[in-house]
RNA sequence: GGCCCCAUCGUCUAGCCCGGCCUAGGACACCAGGUUUUCAUCCUGGCGACAGGGGUUCAAAUCCCCUUGGGGUCACCA
């Protein structure tokens, strides 16, 4: 009974990799890591419609990047070979021949449009959508002379009477009445078999000890419970996952966030924040440390300790744990990883920011507080590398600096007294100081100058230390950008 | 609608399996205060949940049943 663990993550590659998937893929990984068994990767590219090549490598290429590595895959071989299902076909075909031989699968010679009907018919009468076993006992001697007359079939698997159980590791044991299981299809007329079909082969196959999906694939478990026993083979045990949410409570899709783990790359999450968040939903490590890393998953992961709810997605707790991996990054590091999202905007060069990468550090350094993602940080430094005339006035600042009654005086006031001081360059801590003792003579408040100032320079709110910032555009284009905001704050 | 699954703060969750230590713990968010030229970081405090109803028991968030609510799935897709 105690077989080898042998998990496997089998993605079809129609679409880029979701994030639920990559959880799915986190959890079968870490559950082989815990427990010393075997990771496997599949492609399950049975719909040549939509499988492309690049979906499956972009897969990959998500999962690699995530950390995870596989035992055996499409691109490292196994002693399972091929990974892709595809390839797999002949296989696929003598467990079909097999099971038809020995009665568990028949014929159904029903075309489309007769099911078509049937379905209505049941509509109509409010019955249950299901094969209603026309084909099921027909002749052998009809079955033979139809076939033989070129007539087109697909293969159903006749589902026994009585009740089919399992073992879920999350849900507990399942138990489903096979009257509710219909003769599903298992070969198609042109002799492709089906998902629930060929999954089924590949899992006995390649010796698949524990299967964790999602749990919108509950309700195929019974189907595919009954092929292992028709098989004769052992089944393996079961997690079904609570599924993703999105904050319309339903399956995460497109319509309240991204969807795909790239999305998320892309805007710049760090990747141990996601791995992390990932663990977060679904299962807690202690139920008190919220940060942690893989170590520690692989150290205590277990799938029985996955909850059974599903959980929505909270994109606020995600950028949270962003900011606290940032922040525990080294500043070279971190400078690293913004870097490509910067020159994503295309204001600047590699070339320019390496040329000035002690610079670059800096502004990193003071940025690394308040950004939780490196697209952030790229977003909040735009002001760096736009043009004095086209520096972008965020709306909040705006409205904070209009606050002030006096700006435009104030403004051309500081800039005349700043002007000469200026001459030499940008002494930061001695325009600091010299600036708050010109505010104090004037009997001003601080934000009566600080707020129009930073919108000149910046375009935001809030930001780093105001003279900083100075030095980092430089003289010429402090004394342009003040200029400039005399005509757009006033 | 049939079948199946699920149900602790707004959100992620601990506790539930093996009833008592739970006047239910942590985190995000939110609110208030401190630090700060702003924003943020950081620190302090606050708000806030066992869906409802029945049982079982000396004792129930924990076990059982019902109701309600939510979700998944009903293809010659995966």
């Amino acid at each position: 009974m105690t077989r080898p663990i042998r998990v496997r993550f089998a993605p079809s590659p129609t679409g880029k990799l979701h994030i639920g998937g990559a959880r799915t893929a986190l959890f079968n990984w870490a559950f082989a890591r815990r427990f010393g068994g075997k990771f496997l990767l599949r492609i399950e590219d049975t719909d040549p419609e939509r499988s492309t090549k690049e979906y499956e490598r972009a897969i990959l290429e998500g999962l690699r990047w995530l950390g995870l590595d596989w035992d055996e895959g499409p691109d490292i071989g196994g002693p399972h070979a091929p990974y892709h299902q595809m390839q797999r076909l002949s296989l696929h075909k003598e467990y079909a021949a097999d099971l038809l031989a020995r009665g568990h699968a028949y014929r159904c010679f029903c075309t489309r449009e007769r099911l078509e009907e049937m379905t209505k018919a049941q509509d109509a009468k409010k019955e249950k959508n299901a094969y209603d076993g026309r084909c099921r006992d027909l002749p052998l001697a009809e079955v033979e002379r139809r076939a033989a007359a070129g007539e087109p079939y697909v293969l159903r698997f006749r589902v026994p009477a009585g009740q089919t159980r399992f073992k879920d590791h999350v849900r507990g044991d399942v138990v489903f009445d096979n009257k509710e299981v219909e003769d599903w299809v298992m070969v198609r007329s042109d002799g492709n078999p089906t998902y629930n079909f060929v999954v089924v082969c590949d899992d006995i196959d390649m010796e698949i000890s524990h299967v964790f999906r999602g749990e919108e694939h509950l309700v195929n478990t019974p189907k595919q419970v009954l092929l292992y026993q028709a098989f004769g083979k052992p089944i393996p045990e079961f997690g079904h996952l609570p599924l993703m949410l999105g904050t319309d409570r339903k399956k995460l899709s497109k319509r309240t966030g991204d969807t795909a783990l790239q999305d998320y790359a892309d805007r710049g999450f760090p990747k141990a924040a996601i791995v992390n968040f990932l663990c977060l939903q679904g299962w807690a490590l202690d139920g008190t440390t919220e940060v942690f890393g893989v170590e520690e998953l692989v150290k205590h992961f277990d799938i029985k300790d996955v909850g059974k709810g599903g959980s929505i997605f909270d994109i606020e707790k995600f950028l949270w744990l962003g900011g606290e991996y940032i922040r525990r990054e080294s500043l070279e590091e971190l400078a690293q990883h913004c870097l490509p999202h910067v020159l994503a905007r295309g204001a600047v060069t590699e070339a320019d920011l390496r040329a000035r990468w002690p610079w670059f550090l800096g502004i990193v350094t003071a940025e690394r507080e308040r950004i939780r993602t490196y697209g952030e940080f790229a977003e909040r430094t735009a002001y760096l590398f736009a043009p004095d005339e086209s520096v972008a006035y965020a709306d909040d600042a705006l409205a904070a600096a209009k606050k002030h009654l006096g700006r435009i005086e104030t403004l051309r006031a500081y800039l005349d007294w700043l002007r000469p001081r200026l001459a030499d360059g940008v002494d930061a801590a001695a325009v600091r100081d010299a600036t708050k003792a010109w505010v104090a003579e004037r009997g001003l408040k601080m934000p009566a100058l600080f707020q129009p100032l930073r919108v000149a320079l910046t375009g935001l709110a809030g930001g780093p230390d105001l003279f900083d910032a100075m030095g980092w555009i430089g003289a010429p284009s402090t004394l342009r950008r003040i200029e400039i905001a005399l005509e757009r704050l006033a």
